[in-house]
DNA sequence: AGTTTAAAACCAACTTGCCTGTTTTACCCT
DNA sequence: AGGGTAAAACAGGCAAGTTGGTTTTAAACT
């Protein structure tokens, strides 16, 4: 009786987090390899639990179907994150690492050779914005930010993080303007661009999405302009 | 002996609804009694929802919590609301009512004797704006458009209700704002209220919400101001 | 080197609890 | 009495977490 009991009837029909960024699979035989392994389970793991996040939401991300979007049994995968919440946990840290680094690298795009705010350069770190409230990390996070709202222990995971957060995204935007003097001016400037891109990201605008996104824009970037026309006159 | 139903062997932790606006208990041996305690019951079940959307989020918001929030066993509400989906229907037609009829309570307010825009009637609409996204009813929509996203079956109910919300909201922006002649300037003004608005209500700004608030609102009123000057000019 | 041993990774089945919708039973008013 | 209303018990399904076992890797020992 060899038992064969290998057939594998876990179903695994989605190979999402596959397609998106397959890392380069670990040789056998190196040193390390396990580790190695490990690593890319967990990392399969999260990008799974994100993907089911931005399709599913939250309540419906459940374990099993994390497991099939990472291609791993369930049992691997607790034996990786023994709970539902440390998935989140980890994937909260996760999301926290990439957002900053993908807000950052969508301003490095924008250079200011003249040491002094055009309004062009405005107007290109307002589309920047907008890139940034359309990225999957962006609405990942906020799904689970909506549900931190009702979901005592995950509000007690998120909340530190999303001070922190904050903090270092508006550090990141003084650093990209170093000639804005005025603290308080720049702060105002900073709510208003980040209220006006998500209240536009989570509106999901059924009609004339682009020209309206494009007229916002423009609206915001004049009233920028003019904020920091004054913040510079006041100094 | 009485009977006494009402002990109430159910144990409704939260009498919400009831604070909020006790209707008048209907006297038995009056014509009609059994229809309007009917009607009673279900405009409990569907305040009971709403703080369950609001306290629980919608995942959370089971059959049996909303029957306790209510008052009325589990059996009572299937009878008025054969599923979960039909109660969530009926709410969502709800809200719509409400919220429109509490935004044009809000708006009503501001009349505008000179006929003509003034910084100051801007102001006020913007604060009343301001005051409709701290509504309860307008979170407890938000949490089921937030919901449907990733929920098909709600998706569908939600859809045209929102459609026709849109529409009728721009109406009575539009109605509220009779001289302001250029069409497509005022939409481009009205999505700049609600997209901030929902911006910052979506925010749960964690540290000095009232002072933020107000500074957004002093830039908005600006170039609210300067849309419609230009507006104007232009006819 | 080759074998043994411990640990890490993985897998499938079970348990328990909750939620929905249905059915059954009881009630009360006209 | 009987239609409309309410309460309770029930059945089916699903998801989280646990358990017990198997395979794979790394290291220790001879």
């Amino acid at each position: 009786m060899g038992m064969e009991k290998s057939i594998s009837n876990q179903d695994a029909p989605h190979s999402t987090a596959a397609t998106t960024a397959e890392k380069k699979r670990p040789q056998r035989n190196e040193k390390g390899w396990q580790a190695e392994k490990s690593a890319m389970t967990r990392w399969s793991i999260l990008e799974a639990t994100i993907q089911c996040l931005l399709e599913l939401g939250y309540a419906n991300t459940t374990t099993a179907l994390i497991a099939n979007y990472a291609g791993v049994s369930r049992g691997a995968m607790m034996h990786h994150f023994p709970s539902r919440m440390t998935v989140m946990r980890a994937v909260v840290d996760y999301l926290h690492m990439l957002r900053l680094q993908e807000y950052r690298e969508l301003m490095s795009d924008i250079d200011d050779p003249q040491r002094t705010l055009t309004h062009q350069v405005i107007r290109e770190s307002v589309e920047a914005a907008w890139q940034y409230v359309n990225l999957p990390s962006f609405l990942a996070y906020q799904e689970l930010l909506a549900a931190s709202r009702t979901d005592a222990e995950l509000r007690q995971v998120i909340e530190p993080v999303e001070k922190d957060f904050e903090k270092q995204f508006l550090d990141t935007a003084k650093a990209v303007f170093p000639h804005w003097q005025n603290l308080s001016r720049l702060e105002g400037a900073h709510d208003m661009v980040q209220f006006l891109m998500k209240g536009m990201a989570l509106s999901h605008m059924s009609v004339r999405k682009k020209a309206r996104a494009k007229r916002v824009m423009t609206y915001l970037t004049a009233i920028l302009y003019d904020i920091y026309q004054e913040a510079n006159l006041i100094d």
